[in-house]
Order: C-alpha cells, then sequence, then structure tokens
DNA sequence: GGGCATCTCAGACGTCGTGTCTTAGGACCG
DNA sequence: CGGTCCTAAGACACGACGTCTGAGATGCCC
C-alpha cells in the first residue's frame, strides 16, 4: 500500500533532486519556477510532502529549513512502473514485457547491440544459474 | 491526441474482447459480471463508449444489438505503454527502458534465454543493416 | 523589542478521470 | 397492449492532482 504512482509534477521534482545531493524547498521552488512566488513554493512542498509519503525522497528534519534527497533514482522508478505493466498486461511477467517490447520497428539496431551486450555481461556475472535474485532494494509487499 | 490511458475496468472489458471476434453488450457484461443487473450493463455501455472514443474497439452498428470488437491487441496496448513509460522517464529512447528493464535480479535466466532467441531471430530477419524494418505485422506508426 | 523574512503545517479549493448507476425513449414480439 | 431488450444521455460520488491560502513558529537585524 502507499506505493501508488508518481505524478508528472513529483517527478518534475524529482528530476531536480536527482541532480543534487540534498535540497531545500526554496532551492527545489527556484530551479522550477524561474519567477517563484508564495504558491509556487507552497506547491513544491505538497509535491515533497507527497513524494515523502511515496518513499521517494528523504526528509531531514535537523536544521530549520528541511533538507530533502531524492531515495530512488530513475532506474528504480521505471522499475516500478515496468512491474506495474507487466502486473496489469502480462500477468506479472517482465519477461512477456520484453517479448512486446523486442520487436521490430520498435528497436533499432544500435539499441538490439546494446541489448546483447547488456545481456552477455548479465550472463556473464551470475552464469549458469536459475535462481531468482529477490532480497535487495525495492521492498515490495503484495 | 484523444489517445488517453486505458483504464483498469476498460481492459477488462478488452480481455473479454480478445478472446471473441465480436459481442454485444450483454454477451460482455455476461462475462464480466455473472450476476449482472440492470447498472452493470450501464456500466459496460459507458465503458465501451469510452474505449470507442480511445480507438480500442470497433462498434458495428448495424444491428439492433451493436457488436463490439477490439481494436487493439495486447501487444499494442503494451506498446502504448512502453512508448509513454520512455516519453516521461527515458527521454523517449525506448533503448534506455531496455537498459533498465534488463538487470540482475529482475529477469530470470529463462527470461534472458527467451530474450536472445528473439535477439537472434530479430538479427537474422534483416541482419546486417541499420534501418527501420518497418512493414510486417505491426503496422503501428511514429 | 519591534518588524520582517522565512519556514512548516494544515487544509481548502477546482478540476478531472473513473466507475457506477438512473432514466428516458425506441424497437420488437408474443 | 404489455413486456423485454436495446441505445443514449447524463447524474453522481470518490479520489487524485495541482494549486493556493492562512496560521503559527522561529530567526535575524536595526
Amino acid at each position: 500500500m502507499g506505493n501508488r504512482h508518481v505524478t508528472d509534477a513529483e517527478l518534475a521534482v524529482l528530476e531536480v533532486l536527482w541532480d543534487l545531493p540534498s535540497a531545500t524547498i526554496r532551492r527545489i521552488t527556484d530551479a522550477l519556477y524561474p519567477e517563484a512566488g508564495v504558491s509556487e513554493y507552497a506547491t513544491v512542498q505538497k509535491l515533497l510532502e507527497r513524494l515523502e509519503v511515496k518513499r521517494c525522497v528523504r526528509r531531514d528534519r535537523s536544521g530549520k529549513a528541511h533538507r530533502f534527497a531524492a531515495r530512488v533514482d530513475r532506474g528504480e522508478l521505471i522499475g516500478r512502473r515496468l512491474n506495474d505493466l507487466a502486473d496489469r498486461l502480462c500477468g506479472g511477467s517482465l519477461g512477456s514485457l520484453l517479448t512486446h517490447l523486442v520487436q521490430p520497428s520498435r528497436l533499432s539496431a544500435d539499441d538490439r547491440a546494446r541489448l546483447r551486450r547488456l545481456l552477455a555481461k548479465l550472463d556473464a556475472d551470475n552464469h549458469g544459474d536459475a535462481a531468482e535474485g529477490e532480497g535487495r532494494s525495492d521492498g515490495r509487499r503484495a
């Protein structure tokens, strides 16, 4: 529960955070709205509040102005969405997703080459066994 | 434009349609709600109406009871979502999506094997060159 | 101290998407 | 005629999203 979808506006905030080790609301607001007023500030504040609930940012309350830092990187976000997609449309199988993604006219030769390289490295790393590598990052519960 | 997101309830309707060449509202409603009343019927009706707007079903108005047929298959739906995802999170690059999808602990050895086979076939079909291999099976534009 | 700026916190909106449901009206069939 | 089945139009509640306002605490500077 609570693992809800990250919104466009929230994503914009995250993008800023991905470029900074940590930042105050003001900093983020300035980055997002060059002509920021009181309301924009509050908007970013609310966005950060919701992102915190969604476990996407960490809030440091020690100073007067709280400092925020991203708690998920782009890759993890993508992973969540991909899982969601697989759950809804592919019976939960990431593999089936791949099947649909890897199709003529969808991937360039470059993409295919990249994919092949990725795959090779993957197999090299833990070659041979097929065990589910569960248990790290991403603690999704049913 | 107007190519909006397909909803969970709408997806359920589509799933039924994917098993049938075409069907009436009643047929779909019966499949979806075993104990269907008037309101469920109307719900399915509304869902189909919205699916038609989204160009996901075709409606045949010739008979008294309209007949509906799926206009997109599961693969195409997945493709749309994948493109969406890539647009929002990967600057539009499907390839980058792959990069994040193909990761340890995300794909089983089986998945990897399947992927490799897929890739091989793809390269075999139009091997060597890097041009966009348009023209078969799936007429997706853009 | 008084005034000002800055921050947090709580919550109110308005809007839109979604799923559900009601009602009115037309066609058909016994 | 009286049911039964269909379409069409739209009302409705609910929740998510983005925005914005106001109150209250705290620090800083003259």
